[in-house]
DNA sequence: CGACAAATTGATGGCTGTCAAGACGTGTGG
DNA sequence: CCACACGTCTTGACAGCCATCAATTTGTCG
């Protein structure tokens, strides 16, 4: 680490922090004061309507950042619930507007990150628009394995995923019910199964396609500090 | 305008230029050495999917800032075409390094519209994952009506909207058939109205509510330069 | 006038949501 | 130790929203 680096997080400080299971981290339409980046265990970002549903916008996992709208717009446009205990990488919201001045180069790489952001929210929106079921479910197992892929949580096949069905499904856009007989289809074709909080992915070139895996997202992103 | 505006317009050498209806602004998987302001005319935002279907992500008004993501990021991860002739403000892609280097508060900016973006992505997204037919049609209406109403696009309670209902059908992750239906519908009950590239939408709470305006995109996104 | 895009409308079917009930595991209190 | 509540997963039956197919109309352009 550069002695430049190293100045930059002494100035700003940052602080790591536990969270438990069930913590919300952000909550939409509320400022934060607080940006994180996950260290360790997962999460939901997410979205209520006022009839009472939800929608995911995706799984939290570890090296992602997390508050960054919160830290540029006036608020938070959606939730962050910790779904495991957690270990956050913590720095308050002025070091965003310092890191502009002072580190160009880094600011650039947080409209980078959003960029990114947009990029997955867009291929979702593709998904839930024009895919029928399945074929989001399989996308949505294959990119999430090929993130745990890359995050190096893959041991034996198998990579923890410790959401709920419930979750995925508000995630799909589809129906508990149906989700879960869309789970057994893929289980007894042997294709993907996931049971006590273990994702197994068959690697094959249907679910891979479905996945429409661009190769930039097979790296992890680079963590911000 | 402060000299120090002025001066920075000069030196990225602001460009403006008029494409006809049809053409291809940006292309999804392609770098772009150029990047876009509309000044006048619409277009779209999309994604092609393999299977030949294709996602409207936005409609694209006056006022949008076109390329961000290539400019960030390597590449389009979605492709703009104009709909009508417009007259887009060109610069080059160089310019984004230069501004966040010489103008720190200016890259905020392109972090705050990249997170703008984000935003409603991820609000099309939750639309589209947990709402029926018919309040996805009167969330997207309201919505672009809204937009059309911070524009001044308004005149005598109407807007134009020049594209076609296969468009927007796109964009709902709806069958033209049933986006036709709808819009009978909605034109029968005297809700909304759209014929002939004009938009009309009764001041209707239900409406309103359906398409959850936040109070801070009723006002236009600030042009970037 | 003919070709074409776009809008419109009806009939039909299927994908997927909803309802309902049961199984299983876990934690809690009697 | 057992009964009970609770959350999650599972499975079947049924209904309905919406996609698909097909045909007609309208307007535009060459």
């Amino acid at each position: 680490m550069s002695p430049d680096e190293l100045s930059f997080m002494q100035r700003f400080k940052v602080d790591e922090r536990r969270v438990s299971a069930g913590t919300r981290l952000l909550t939409e339409g509320e400022a934060s004061a607080e940006l994180y980046t996950v260290l360790n265990g997962m999460g939901l970002r997410f979205k209520s309507l006022e009839n009472g549903s939800r929608q995911v916008l995706a799984f939290v996992l570890p090296g992602d950042f997390l508050g960054l709208q919160a830290g540029v717009m006036a608020q938070m446009m959606h939730s962050v619930e910790a779904r495991t205990d957690m270990t956050v990488c913590v720095f308050r919201r002025e070091a965003l507007w310092q890191l502009f001045a002072s580190h160009p180069e880094r600011g650039f790489d947080l409209a980078w990150l959003a960029a990114v952001e947009e990029h997955f929210l867009g291929d979702s929106l593709a998904a839930l628009g024009q895919m029928p079921a399945m074929e989001r479910l399989g996308r949505g197992l294959c990119r999430v394995f090929a993130r745990g892929e890359a995050l190096g949580l893959v041991r034996d096949g198998r990579m923890p995923l410790p959401f709920i069905q419930q979750d995925l499904a508000d995630g799909l856009g589809l129906s508990l019910v149906h989700t879960n007989k869309l789970l057994r289809q893929l289980r007894q074709r042997g294709i993907a199964s996931w049971s006590d909080g273990l994702l197994h992915v068959q690697d094959t070139p249907g679910l891979a396609e479905n996945a429409q895996l661009s190769p930039d997202f097979r790296e992890p992103l680079r963590p911000l500090i």
